[in-house]
DNA sequence: CGATTTGATACCGAAACGCTATCGTAGAAG
DNA sequence: CTTCTACGATAGCGTTTCGGTATCAAATCG
């Protein structure tokens, strides 16, 4: 029993055992009948099982024969399902994508993008795991996700980047501080402010941008409380305990007891970048990166707000 | 694309995909190493698209590698089940049977050579269905089943047989009936008493025997009343309309207002018999007729009451 | 820098395949 | 009963495919 078990075989046996008649089913196939004959013997020997009954005038299957058409037609309809598969996988239309995102991503430009990527590709599965922007270059070094958004400026060779989101900063207050009168705020006004900031240890690339815009208007900012993540900053905020800087991108966020202020006379911006291992992309993550550049086209720089379904205002 | 897709392609990819190493997976496949480099390469081919990607040192899978690696493993195990599958069609142990039954086979033997049948071979599916003798012989010729059990005598060229019953008769009265007083009935009682049998079209074989048994005891039964069934027969008598001769088998039904009794000094016997096609049994047909066979070793022909579950008395 | 390992290639003999031609037989037609 | 026809089986031949040995080019490692 050599178990060969052709598909081309099986693809015979289905015409014969459907025509039950070698010469038709030869016709069907575009083989001479001969090869037919010759086919189904060694597939019956292989299968040690006797699967047509010939009686020299008319064929019919024995019930091995018809449970073996039975399956032979599953197999087959299998095997061809699954090449159209692989071709989908091929081109990106099946496969897998590990992305790492930020707060400022998932409040700003992240959802949009990953709205137009289900639409257009909706049987690739995204595993989007949240990560501070240094854990999410080491995952990316790792190949633990292919994909980040996280705080710029980024240099990292061989790495391909793109800008997604390029945003003002501005003043988070409790509502009831004075400064919340006021329609937009002078950054010197804060100098004396005590500062509530995401942990130093996590949040290092905004805290640089925060000290730095901080440095051009004259002081160092006074932190006075750590928080785990945005929501915690907003929390620690509204019960009062401090001040901070953050990304526009916190308008899309509602907390009551917070009010958000824009910076007066200040132009300084964070940008977020999507970030992906230039060399040999998998198909998939080609896509990703086709939406993402056609998200950007899209929504320039400056919109990128109005892709939330939800607006909110400060 | 020659869309081949050959089986042993298939299964040199997936080795060669688990091992993500040309030779290893060559010493697992017990061919050389050579031959997969070719046959991978033919079978991507094949699919229009790149698995592996070799980098001389290293082989990878592509996204695409992935989804296919994932379908061969399965197409491979349903060839694997599919084989086995008409193995055990080709021992039938898997397989269909239609077989027609009497009124009399279902009341007396028939339901325990099912039970030791089902036991011995549960993947074969059975169809049962009532007919009477002559419907089961006209179908037995036309193959619309391939066992029937009716009333004998029976000679049916091209046919075998087994006697699965051999019954006496029984007096069937009803329970208000003087004779029911008695332990066992003169045939000869029965003379002046009127008759509810089944329908004469369709229990010509039946009434056969009975009218020849009171033709013995020197009577011809005077038919008032025909029903289309047993139950229907129990039922008229119960109505008191008259009395029956029926076979002992009867026993095995219990109806409210009916005596059932032995004929005094009488051994005619009437026989079920199972019969079927002699020639080229289908695989199950013969596991079926083996198990007819084994039943009747084992049961004898007195015994067959016994092998009902529910025991009754009349 | 040489030794080793990896996949790719070249070539050859064997096996499998497909085709043409032909046969033997069972059913149909006369 | 004879003849004809249709069907599957068989034989022979050329081509393709497959597997094996020997070898190569490149990358890794000591």
């Amino acid at each position: 029993m050599k178990r060969t078990c052709d598909i081309r075989h099986m693809r015979y046996y289905i015409a014969v055992a459907e025509e039950l008649n070698f010469r038709r089913a030869a016709e069907r196939l575009h083989v001479a009948q001969p090869a037919l004959s010759r086919a189904i013997r060694q597939l019956e020997a292989d299968l040690g099982t006797t699967l047509l009954e010939r009686t020299n005038r008319r064929v019919e299957m024995t019930d091995a024969g018809v449970v073996f058409l039975e399956g032979c037609r599953h197999i087959a309809s299998n095997i061809e399902a699954l090449v159209e598969q692989t071709v989908r996988a091929r081109d990106g239309e099946i496969g897998h994508i590990y992305i790492g995102y930020t707060d400022f991503a998932i409040s700003g430009a992240l959802p949009g993008i990953m709205q137009d990527f289900r639409a257009s590709y909706p049987e690739v599965s995204v595993d989007l795991a949240h990560m501070v922007t240094a854990t999410q270059l080491e995952a990316l070094r790792r190949s633990e996700i292919q994909v980040g958004f996280l705080t710029g400026p980024i240099n990292e060779p061989g790495f391909d980047q793109l800008v997604v989101q390029h945003e003002r900063l501005v003043v988070i207050l409790p509502e009831a501080h004075p400064l919340a009168r006021l329609r937009s705020i002078p950054l010197e006004r804060l100098a004396e402010e005590p500062f509530v900031t995401g942990q130093a240890a996590h949040w290092r690339h905004f805290l640089s941008h925060m000290t730095a815009v901080c440095h051009g208007a004259g002081f160092t900012p006074r932190i006075v409380q750590e928080a785990y993540n945005s929501e915690g900053i907003f929390g620690l905020i509204a019960a009062n305990m401090g001040v901070t800087l953050h990304a526009e991108s916190a308008r899309n966020h509602f907390r009551k007891g917070i009010a958000i202020r824009p910076l007066r006379d200040n132009d300084y911006r964070v940008s977020t970048l999507a970030i992906w291992r230039s060399d040999a992309p998998s198909p998939a993550l080609r896509r990703f990166v086709e939406t993402i550049g056609a998200w950007v086209a899209t929504h320039g720089q400056e919109g990128w707000a109005d892709a939330l379904p939800r607006a909110t205002a400060g």
